[in-house]
DNA sequence: AGCGAGTATGGAAACGCTTCCGTGCATCAT
DNA sequence: ATGATGCACGGAAGCGTTTCCATACTCGCT
């Protein structure tokens, strides 16, 4: 068994609520007290109880994450900007994965995090409205990052704009069959962004008197081989697209696999501008829309952490801009 | 403020001592009681403290896992693995990220995590006799994954016989001059698996009477500039090696980036090996070491369980093969 | 000397839960 | 009918803290 308060205070000669004072830091106690306590303290090794403390307090010292995949790359990034915020603080961090519709619903369900956690980071998950009252309900601060939530502080990206400003390149580039490949657009589990840029695909389209073509867009899914997959039924259309957008460079990677197994040259035959801007994007060349990932997870986190230390409840919303990052899957017909 | 179990009994008209046994399933409540509560509960939004919970019953049902830099690939693939058996267990996952000597000093020095979790997972950190003791005197149980510990479970891979498997492969292939580039060597954060492959390389080269030149093992560091820098270095030398073996796939990266700015090709020029078969490692075609990194998570996160949930306490130590992935950088000279 | 203000400290309540123990009651065998 | 048995349930202790309140003491001023 550990030792408790009790055992240093009665080793100190002391009573309990000194020592407690000693471990918080306290004003009122003679520097001789607080030196004999804090050497009781050292000898015995003694740890205060965090539940107890936990208790009475009603503060948990942890923030949890709640992310989906936490396989793929994008929301690593964030959350390594989210954990370099976090663990300076001083809070513990605490993670829940999202692979599956039931896990989801689970987590929005029982809201486990409930009193083991100060606050909650939700990463690219979209609330409905009964799941939103609840956590409002529960009165857990909350941030969202790479979704909103009315009444909730929230980071973004402005897809729209991104999916536009991918579009654009590739029509300055003479293109005008482009074609686009969303991610999931699962009606819970699925993310907005698929939604918002396929808006930006479209409008940037209109803008230059374009036709939306309904073959030309595709539901796409995600990970490298629905990408593949999904070119190369656009490849066999009778008019093939000239230009390929995709919702993540993921699926960008396997349309560039696609291209390759038909022969065709990324760039050069068929252009491709991805999304993300992941590692590997800049090694294969791929044109593609950057998100500051890092910076999102870390603007996301200090907004919590500005709730939590100073009472800054106000909502705000964030949103930061993405650049176009070109490379050779779009480079100059020549 | 929240409703407690006061609150839920005395609606129900019952003692709070049957409503901590619905709350626990124990038998011994009548199934008309049992219901009322449980109408009462979902009326009122009702959920257990988990602090007062943790508190009486010291456990925490949450598990910690230290690890060093969130952002490697590696570590996330055995993260990944962890969590996924974590998650299922119905544990919550702790994470503590080590970026500093500071840092690392921190967690081991105050064990911030005692009282917050039932369980530890340590990855890729080697700990000193000193934090031992302290871990085994506050009675946590741990488990080591790319480590061990006297005293404690672990789950490692055998990275000398690796090693070889690398230098083995290169000398086959007819190479005589071969470079290792290793990763950090440091003293407190440096892994001892640097140590390990640098001891696989020599053994290698021993076996086939091959001599071992000091001017062709590089202390390197970590990420693919590194790799780099240090693979220009080796190409300078007045008798530059044609084979490279490196510590990490990241690195061997790196190599190539120096080879293609001299003009070299990897694999007819210079081959080159690397270690972890990280996804960009296939699209490469980089030879390498595979590691099963998510295995290794599983693994590790099994044992801890099976100490927690079964009292199982006997140590066991795994080590999990590696096996040699031959791809174009070191296909055969032609 | 005496009084008020301030300081160091201890006692005890409270946080919300689990669990031990005891009570009342129905059931059953005698 | 009576005692023994078992079941459903309530009361209360206790988990290890923090914090409010009371107390004893010191100091400086009149």
């Amino acid at each position: 068994m550990a030792y408790t308060i009790k055992d240093v205070a009665r080793r100190a000669g002391v009573g309990i609520a000194t020592v407690s004072r000693v471990l918080n830091d306290s004003p009122n106690v003679l520097p001789a007290t607080r030196a004999r306590i804090l050497a009781i303290i050292d000898e015995l090794g003694y740890r205060p109880n965090q539940a107890a403390r936990q208790l009475v307090t009603a503060r948990s010292h942890a923030i949890a994450v709640v992310l989906p995949f936490l396989t793929r790359p994008f929301f690593i990034e964030v959350l390594r900007g989210i954990e370099a915020v976090i663990a300076q603080s001083g809070y513990q961090l605490i993670i829940f994965n999202v692979e599956t519709i039931e896990q989801r619903e689970h987590y929005f369900g029982t809201l486990p995090f409930l009193g083991r956690t100060d606050g909650l980071i939700i990463l690219s998950l979209p609330l409905g409205s009964i799941e939103l009252q609840r956590l409002h309900d529960a009165e857990m601060p909350a941030v969202f990052i790479d979704t909103s939530a009315p009444g909730y502080s929230s980071v973004e990206v402005d897809n729209v704009a991104g999916a536009q400003l991918a579009v654009e390149h590739l029509i300055q580039r003479g293109h005008t069959r482009i074609a686009y490949i969303s991610g999931p657009l699962h009606p819970t589990l699925g993310f907005p962004v698929n939604r918002d840029r396929k808006q930006g695909y479209e409008l940037a389209l209109l803008a230059h008197q374009l036709p939306v073509r309904a073959e030309y867009i595709r539901p796409g899914g995600d990970g490298r081989a629905i990408g593949c997959a999904t070119a190369l039924e656009l490849l066999d259309l009778p008019e093939p697209p000239t230009a390929i957008f995709t919702a993540s460079d993921e699926q960008a990677f396997g349309v560039i696999d696609a291209l390759t197994m038909r022969g065709l040259v990324p760039g050069k035959d068929v252009a491709i501008v991805g999304y993300d801007d992941l590692e590997l994007a800049r090694y294969i060349g791929l044109t593609t829309i950057r998100q500051p990932m890092e910076q999102m997870g870390r603007e996301g986190a200090e907004r919590l952490l500005d709730n939590l230390l100073n009472g800054n409840i106000e909502p705000t919303i964030q949103v930061i801009p993405v650049t176009l990052i070109e490379r050779a899957t779009t480079s100059p017909a020549s």
